[in-house]
DNA sequence: ACAGCGGCAGCGGGT
DNA sequence: CTGCCGCTGT
């Protein structure tokens, strides 16, 4: 994260005259009074780049500044980690101490410190668990599995996706039964898994991500008095991305922004609640004042069910409400901010809005076609090398890309290359197997009615607790109407094998010693005898007795498999984070650090000293900026992506997609593709994507056009952008048939793709190729299209070509 | 109960 | 190509 001095460091010279206050200082006119606007609430549009952390943290000095606000009535919402925290460091900047009171964080964690403080008024025990989404999926399975829904075609990612959006536009499973069509077999299977599975969180004393939203939404409306100690609380509510909101979120603004009725004011006096300030003439307490602040051109949530209405109808929703528009950009150069606006532009139906800037043109974008995924890789290599003779700082380039599975290229040329670089966001820490049975260990001390989470440890590591054994003990648990946990205790009663319940009763009593230790004994009705007076011990020790007693790193430490000593450093590592945690919490109970861990999943602290290159996914990438920016794979089928053809609204989504990643960079953007991209493992040829041919020629300098790389040497290097389709260069999202990338894009890159088809090859044969020289067919697989020669070259050493579109012949 | 195997489905993004 | 599932043999 950049270092954050008080002064707006990105804005140019004070437009205003006169005596200027140092708390706005820098900001321009419109960022000056959307700092300084009062009323019920307020919109602003912050185009990329337009400084809206600098006018939402002066907007909330401001509020402290004037005593308009204490700290602790302000909430602050965004939607990641990474955004709250900048956000919470900038306001230090400004205010000092005084921002620690003040509720920064994400609309997830806002919604947990709520739910933990109010769980006991509507059935859950404070100490409830947050599944996230592997254990959703988990649960999942079971379900299908139980009532055997895959014969139907139900699959686990099918159910996880429908659940959560009904979640997302609160919906639960009785208000979705009630509109089903029972007639439907599958409709009422879907209803059945999804009834079993809100039972099985509900008795596991669980929460999924999306119920922590619409669970704090049903709370607020199921009992008035609760939200009204919310509403009379935050007086000041600021919500950022407010683009990405989805239903359940916008729900969850208005209920914290509604005014409280003069009777629940009465009973908030009653219980000692300070009130008569905040009441107006009616005896009621207004609403608090809502800001928000968005873009549409960024809203790239949707598949989560972010609603792009919320903003677009803002002024609807509210009524009395303030619009300020920030345009001028204070982060990239013209040539970017211009090749941003034309593809934007092509989304039709959105607020018109142009980003400008002061600092000039600057460089031309560069565009490379590598042949394969690896040669687009080597260009990324080579020219990040470039950089940095010209002395640009590895930390200072990114490499972004639309899926996951695009870093296996880059990673293997970037090693090759010796670039030190770093993945945002992949495979995470705590989705490793070793790291989720180690948690599920503390979730079963936290949460003794969490199963999902005994069930995982039950045989991690292994102790001879079969599938059979834990059929047993879940059916002894359903029989006797008692937990899972419970059922461990009663093993004896079970006539199972003297191995087996020995095995059993030694975890039992390892967790209600450590249960005791961490000061959770006493969750379970009848146990409280057994809770231990003593203050609950730190995370790290009720860890350490749990890894010490159940063996799980010793074996790991012992095992022949050589990946399971990477698991034994993964598990040694988390015990360090729970260390660490306790040094920056030192009143931190087991269930706040196992919060922390469900909410900060993502352990990417990223600190900007750490000399390395960034590769993430384009969404991981929103929010943050770099000097250079490599934007890579821009092809059909990935960017826009394929499974985005079918959905509404879907390309649209995918343009602002690529608007967000070419807006991050500052002086040098890079676009990139390949002529061949491999994917469950064969490899196919692929197509420009149609936002290139949006971008207008004179901004991109082609290095190697499409065209170039097809026929060599033949075309113009920007025939890409050559030829327009005449006057529309609007597209409707709907794919019809007027409409597919092919038609509309007649140019020259489809029509001149090499086309070897017919040439015959066979092992031995000798050819040449004409960027690797000559070399000699050392394989051939696959068939028709997708025809893949190796060959050993005799210079540039072994490569696998696609013969239909490789530029080689046969000698 | 469990290791080892072969067959098959999946790679769309994140709190 | 990878990871997961179910089958088989011990």
């Amino acid at each position: 994260m950049r270092a954050i001095p008080v002064e707006n460091e990105q804005a140019g010279p004070n437009e205003r005259g006169g005596a200027e206050d140092p708390l706005f200082a820098g900001l321009n006119p419109q960022q000056r009074e959307a700092a300084e606007y009062r009323g019920e609430s307020l919109l602003i549009v912050a185009g990329a780049g337009s400084g809206k952390t600098s006018v939402l943290t002066r907007r909330i000095a401001g509020l402290l500044r004037s005593g308009e606000a204490w700290p602790s009535q302000i909430l602050a919402i965004t939607f990641t980690n990474k955004a709250a925290a900048e956000m919470r460091e900038r306001v230090e900047a400004l205010v000092g101490q005084a921002a620690e009171g003040m509720w920064i964080s994400t609309f997830h964690s806002a919604c947990v410190r709520i739910l933990r403080r109010e769980a006991e008024n509507f059935g859950y025990l404070k100490s409830f668990t947050i599944y996230d989404s592997g254990d959703q999926r988990a649960l999942i399975k079971r379900i299908i599995k139980q009532l055997e829904a895959d014969t139907l075609g139900f699959t686990v990612s099918s159910v996880s996706g429908k659940i959560s959006n009904l979640k997302n536009e609160l919906a639960d499973v009785d208000s979705y039964a009630r509109t089903a069509n029972m007639d439907d077999p599958n409709e009422v299977m879907f209803i059945e898994i999804f009834r079993r599975y809100t039972a099985t969180l509900s008795a596991a004393n669980a929460f999924d991500f999306d119920d922590l939203i619409a669970q704090t939404v049903y709370l607020f409306r199921a009992f008035p008095h609760v939200a009204a100690l919310y509403q009379r609380r935050f007086r000041h509510v600021l919500v950022d991305e407010y683009q990405d909101t989805n239903h359940a979120q916008y729900a969850l603004v208005r209920e914290l922004t509604r005014p409280v009725e003069p009777d629940e004011v009465l009973r908030l006096e009653e219980q000692g609640q300070h009130v008569e300030r905040l009441r107006d003439v009616n005896g009621a307490i207004p609403g608090a004042s809502l800001t928000v602040v968005g873009d549409s051109d960024q809203s790239i949530y949707a598949f989560r069910g972010a609603d792009i209405r919320n903003i677009i109808e803002f002024e609807r929703d509210f009524p009395r409400s303030k619009v300020i528009l920030l345009e001028q950009n204070y982060r990239s150069t013209q040539t970017i901010l211009d090749a941003a606006n034309a593809v934007i532009s092509n989304n039709f139906d959105r607020p018109e809005k142009k980003l400008w800037t002061a600092v000039g043109a600057g460089e031309k974008i560069l565009g490379y076609t590598g042949y394969s995924a690896h040669d687009e890789a080597q260009f990324v290599a080579d020219e990040i090398a470039k950089l940095r003779e010209d002395g640009m700082a590895y930390k200072d380039i990114a490499v972004f890309y639309r899926t996951n599975a695009q870093t296996r290229a880059l990673e293997e040329i970037l090693i090759r290359s010796a670039v030190p670089y770093r993945v945002l966001g992949g495979t995470k820490f705590y989705e490793r197997a070793e790291i989720k049975d180690v948690l599920g260990y503390l979730l079963a001390v936290a949460n003794p009615f969490d199963e999902l989470a005994l069930r995982r440890i039950m045989n991690a590591p292994k102790r001879g607790i079969g599938p059979a054994t834990e059929t047993a003990l879940a059916s002894h648990a359903e029989r006797e109407q008692t937990s899972l946990r419970q059922a461990l205790r009663d093993a004896r009663q079970l006539g199972l094998g003297p191995k087996v319940t020995t095995a059993i009763e030694g975890l039992a009593e390892l967790l209600d010693e450590a249960a005791v230790l961490a000061g959770t004994a006493a969750l379970e009705p009848g146990r409280e005898a057994t809770a231990s007076a003593a203050p609950p011990a730190p995370v790290a020790q009720v860890l350490q007795l749990l890894l010490d007693r159940s063996g799980y790193l010793e074996i790991l430490r012992n095992s022949r498999d050589p990946q399971d000593e990477a698991r034994a450093e993964n598990v040694e590592e988390l015990l360090s984070v729970t260390k660490e945690f306790q040094r920056n919490n030192p009143d931190g109970t087991l269930v706040d650090f196992l919060t922390e861990v469900a909410l900060v999943a993502a352990a990417d602290e990223l600190d900007d000293t750490s000399g390395t290159v960034s590769l993430m996914t384009l969404h991981t990438a929103k929010g943050l900026e770099y000097e250079a920016v490599f934007l890579t794979g821009v092809e059909e089928d990935l960017l826009p992506h394929r499974m985005s053809a079918g959905e509404p609204g879907g390309p649209a989504e995918e343009r602002r997609l690529f608007y967000v990643g070419i807006t991050r960079a500052r002086k040098k953007l890079h676009l990139s593709l390949a002529m061949t991209r491999s994917q469950y493992g064969d490899t196919s040829v692929a197509m420009p994507s149609r936002y290139l041919q949006e971008i207008p020629a004179d901004l991109i300098d082609w290095k190697q056009s499409p065209g170039m790389a097809t026929s060599r040497g033949g075309t113009q290097p920007r025939a890409l952008n050559a030829r327009r389709v005449g006057g529309s260069t609007r597209e409707p999202d709907a794919l019809s048939p007027s409409n597919r990338p092919k038609r509309e894009w007649p140019n020259a890159v489809t029509n001149q793709v090499r086309d070897n088809s017919a040439l015959e090859l066979a092992v031995g044969d000798r050819i040449r190729h004409s960027d690797f020289g000559e070399g000699r067919v050392s394989g051939m697989t696959g068939e028709g299209a997708k025809r893949v020669a190796e060959v050993q070259f005799d210079a540039a050493g072994r490569k696998k070509l696609l013969v239909k579109i490789a530029p080689i012949e046969k000698l």
